[in-house]
DNA sequence: AATCTTGGCAACCGCCAAGAT
DNA sequence: AATCTTGGCGGTTGCCAAGAT
């Protein structure tokens, strides 16, 4: 019988520390990188003498230490960006990372869910309150609700999304990952993120939400509307990833909105 | 002023996949 | 082919500061 190999904690050495990183640390272990790469960094931290794990020297490195690495607040951009790919991708946070230089999947994964889950949450329960049937209303109200399998409409308006939505549609078309029948490219498919959404105050009315009916109308073909939890829809918006990326580039014509 | 609660974030843990042996 | 090692990823935890009571 074939036995599952299991490995101990990586710290299970004594004499190991954990927690926080001192200054000192933190300045041996930038040292040690800039004079001799990370290399293997199960043996970094001997090579270094550093008390820490090689996991440790590595997370603290590509989290907190690296030199590309952008601190400060989150650009509204950037959370738009983060909503827009998480809305395609789900919690592949390392894949979202990808698309936003000099921040890190932990750093957006916190990002998620300290502001833009509430955010989004928040707007979902006055959906529901407003639209019973709609495809949000449908959702549980919790953060399951934003699962791959289960996300609901979280894209740009309309207008933001129109110029470019076409050419998506038709390149996907082409490839032959989207049928035109699949389509309904009425404006009433996609709920929009308005100025409400970025500030404290929610006036979520006339948020748009497509109804169940609709959306078994859309088909399973569409990320933007419809997000599926197979493995086949999900390779075919990896494989399309930049096309769906500049998708959300082009629709950058966003309007002017408050400062946080 | 002291205590409790909440929010934000850095760091840890466990699992998995890929490459090496 | 089987086993081992390593790096990467996502979920979760725990600490700390700020705010509320």
């Amino acid at each position: 019988m074939r036995r599952k190999m299991v490995r101990g904690p990586c710290c299970e050495e004594m004499g190991v520390k954990k927690g926080p990183w001192s200054p000192e640390e933190d300045e041996i272990l930038i040292s040690y990188i800039q004079q001799h790469g990370h290399g293997n960094w199960r043996a970094l931290p001997k090579q270094a003498g550093l008390l820490r794990c090689g996991k440790s020297c590595r997370l603290r490195w590509t989290n907190y230490l690296r030199p590309d690495i952008k601190r400060g607040n989150f650009t509204r951009e950037e959370e738009q960006t983060i909503i827009n790919l998480h809305q395609m991708l789900g919690n592949r946070w390392s894949a979202i990372a990808a698309r936003l230089p000099g921040r890190t999947d932990n750093e957006i994964k916190n990002v998620w869910h300290t502001h833009l889950k509430k955010k989004i949450i928040k707007i979902n329960q006055t959906s529901q309150d407003s639209k019973s049937q709609s495809i949000i209303a449908n959702s549980e109200c919790d953060t399951k609700v934003f699962d791959i399998s289960n996300s609901e409409e979280i894209v740009t308006s309309p207008q933001q999304c129109s110029s470019g939505l076409s050419s998506v549609t038709d390149s996907l078309m082409e490839k032959g990952i989207l049928k035109n029948e699949e389509i309904d490219y009425s404006s009433e498919y996609f709920p929009r993120i308005d100025e409400s959404f970025w500030s404290e105050e929610l006036f979520l009315d006339d948020v748009n939400c497509p109804s169940m009916e609709d959306e078994n109308k859309i088909g399973s073909q569409l990320p933007l509307n419809s997000m599926q939890s197979s493995v086949e829809m999900d390779s075919k918006i990896e494989d399309n990833m930049d096309f769906w990326y500049n998708l959300f580039i082009r629709a950058g014509d966003m309007p002017d909105l408050p400062e946080f």
